[in-house]
RNA sequence: GCGCCCGUAGCUCAGUUGGAUAGAGCAUCAGGCUUCGAACCUGAGGGUCGGGGGUUCGAAUCCCUCCGGGCGCGCCA
């Protein structure tokens, strides 16, 4: 388990556990690993002495029992007794319990642990009543700088910039529900040389077309093949660039037009995406602007940076070029310009010491690992950065197409990112269709959105974000396995049953305890159930939302097996109950876990 | 050349930071709807975890080495 359910569980050892059930943001502890940590401390404190406290009880799920302890095995040695022999005293030593109903050793000296079913109905019902369903605020609250999506000016989103802004959007979600402090940032590309081009291009035709992006992106590439290929607009452009940095008044016009374009664009696919980012968060590379000098100058005055080649560099022990010289990290550049490590050095600046975040994100390719790696060492020694902060990268993998090879936008194969989520939308729309065709037009069409838009976020979110990620719309778009209309059908047909018996589903339960745990299908679900707060404080660390889609997962198999082997309706009034309240539960357990991941869920489907 | 990442079933992927016989989904085969939604469930076959060493009671996981693939490595961002 995590640090956070460690430390909780050795709380619990000197204070008596508390029963009660705190409402409104304090901790309910949940997670059946914490009382069962507590137990097995006690009998290992027991057999080892002192020793015991610090000893990794190491306790996990087990396909042999509920849970299993392997703490034995590790301190078998210390002690020069046979494993199976320490787990038997270990055992011998367990408390009196109303969370475990049996112990027993196994195999070389593991500790098979079950818990009583009064004890898992428990939790559910102490889960039920509490409206962040057991999920823990954390006791000292971080200020987390999430820099994600940052799409470029006067260019259409892409598939590239897909990643960035649905991990990073899940990201941003997950850490501000775990009680932590968030701020969003778009990290605009509306600064740099490219657009003194775009605007010498607008001045020579006269216009940049209207307020339609796709207008402005062939703009773009009229623009950059003009600047390739004469030498007198690649130097008009260059001039433009230092107008445009010196706030040349009609210069800026016209850049701000460009932004207005840019924004509107942007917005619409957030808002399609369902991403929580809006104009309060853009904090584009042009903010940093008037701060470069100062940075340079800093790094200087610090012996950190240094003349090279003309060139204002940053050299780091450590990084070495192709050729075995010290790699620059290069902040000014031979004409004086300013290249994006100077940029990406105040922005950092900005947020550690004006934002005052405590933990830095940084959600971009894992091909600029290096460039973070340099930028985050330099900010170390230039005293930046507050002890106990966190600077992370955090990394994902290429997008590649069907032929293994990177998309590039600028090899123009690149499939803009409006044109993909109304191909999402179509496919969904047809397979809805199909499987729904007594619904109603407007229905289906809603319906069909949440599931084509669920799908393609979701089939991004499943996998390891540092692994290379194939686009290919069977895999995105394939309804079976872990996806999200797996997921959403089981919601669905939870709503279904709900609606029958006429209980309001997303409100948290009152009154007496309800949930009994009989077949083995209940008990499986109820497992899995349990695991949801665990795992999301567990996501907020490795910062990796595929283990929420995997927790998910196994959380929607195991209600379709319960599902399968457990009447609700037609069940004795006491089974019928708690059978509903388990559905309720579970209903809402999916949809706040989708949520989390930016994904709505249908009412029906 | 140096550095980082990846390599797990025919395919797409997990593997809870070192634990039991390496797990899912797809595909294949065999079953299950007069009962709450079959976009579902149950079962079967399918593996030298890229190769080889090492550490350990115990390795897909940690270390070394080799092979294969990707990316980065001085003025784009």
């Amino acid at each position: 388990m995590d640090r956070a359910c460690a430390r909780a569980a050795s709380d619990r050892i000197a204070h008596p556990p508390a029963r009660a059930i705190h409402w409104a943001g304090t901790p309910v502890m949940i997670d059946p690993v914490l009382d069962i940590s507590a137990s097995v401390r006690a009998a290992v404190v027991a057999v080892l002495g002192a020793a015991g406290e610090s000893a990794d009880l190491a306790i996990h799920r087990s396909e042999h029992a509920d849970y299993q302890a392997d703490v034995a095995l590790a301190v078998a040695r210390l002690l020069k007794r046979p494993p199976k022999e320490v787990a038997a005293a270990i055992v011998e030593r367990l408390p009196p319990s109303d969370v475990l109903s049996d112990a027993r050793v196994s195999g070389p000296g593991f500790i098979n642990l079950n818990c009583r079913p009064e004890y898992l109905a428990m939790q559910l019902d102490r889960m039920r009543a509490d409206s962040r369903l057991g999920i823990e605020s954390a006791l000292h609250p971080d200020t987390t700088v999430v820099d994600f999506s940052s799409p470029n000016l006067a260019k259409e989103m892409h598939v590239g910039h897909l990643r960035s802004t649905i991990l990073g959007d899940s990201l941003a979600r997950i850490l501000d529900c775990l009680g932590h402090r968030v701020i969003r940032q778009n990290h605009l590309g509306d600064w740099g040389t490219p657009f003194g081009m775009l605007i010498e291009h607008m001045l020579d035709e006269g216009a940049a077309g209207n307020n339609d992006v796709r207008e402005l992106s062939a703009f773009y590439r009229a623009a950059r093949l003009k600047f390739d290929g004469d030498p007198q607009f690649a130097d008009r452009a260059r001039r433009r660039v230092v107008l445009l940095q010196s706030g040349d008044p009609p210069t800026l016009e016209h850049w701000r037009r460009l932004i207005d374009a840019t924004t509107s664009h942007i917005d619409a696919l957030y808002k399609q995406l369902h991403v929580a980012l809006s104009r309060d968060d853009i904090a584009g590379e042009s903010l940093y602007n008037p701060r470069l000098e100062g940075i340079v100058g800093e790094l200087e005055r610090a012996g950190l940076a240094r003349s090279s080649d003309g060139a204002v560099c940053v050299f780091l022990p450590g990084f070495v070029s192709r050729e075995g010289q010290p790699l620059p990290l290069i902040v000014r550049k031979q004409d004086g310009g300013f290249g994006y490590a100077a940029t990406d050095l105040a922005a950092l600046k900005h947020r550690l010491q004006a934002l005052r975040a405590h933990r830095v994100l940084y959600v971009v390719g894992a091909p600029q690992s290096q460039h973070f790696a340099m930028v985050f060492d330099t900010a170390r020694r230039a005293g930046w950065v507050p002890e106990g902060a966190r600077l992370e990268h955090v990394a994902f993998g290429s997008v590649l197409g069907q032929d293994g090879k990177e998309l590039k936008s600028r090899a123009g194969g690149a499939v803009s990112l409006s044109a993909l989520l109304d191909e999402a939308l179509l496919r969904a729309r047809a397979i809805v269709d199909e499987r729904s065709s007594s619904l109603e037009e407007g229905e289906r069409a809603r319906i069909a959105e949440i599931v084509g838009i669920g799908a393609v976020k979701y089939a991004d979110l499943a996998s390891d974000r540092i692994r290379d990620y194939v686009f290919n719309w069977s895999r995105m778009l394939t309804f079976e396995g872990n996806t999200a209309p797996y997921l959403m059908y089981a919601y669905a047909r939870i709503r279904s049953i709900l609606r029958k018996a006429g209980v309001d589903a997303a409100t948290p339960a009152s009154g007496p305890a309800a949930v009994r745990i009989d077949s083995p299908a209940e008990r499986a679900l109820a497992l899995e159930i349990l695991q949801f707060p665990g795992t999301l404080a567990r996501v907020g660390e490795t910062l990796q939302p595929h283990r929420l889609c995997q927790q998910l997962f196994r959380t929607a198999t195991a209600f379709s097996g319960f599902y399968d082997a457990c009447p609700v309706l037609n069940a004795e009034p006491a089974v019928r109950s708690s059978r509903l309240a388990l559905c309720k539960l579970t209903a809402r357990v999916l949809a706040r876990g989708l949520e989390l991941l930016g994904i709505d869920v249908p009412e029906s489907m």
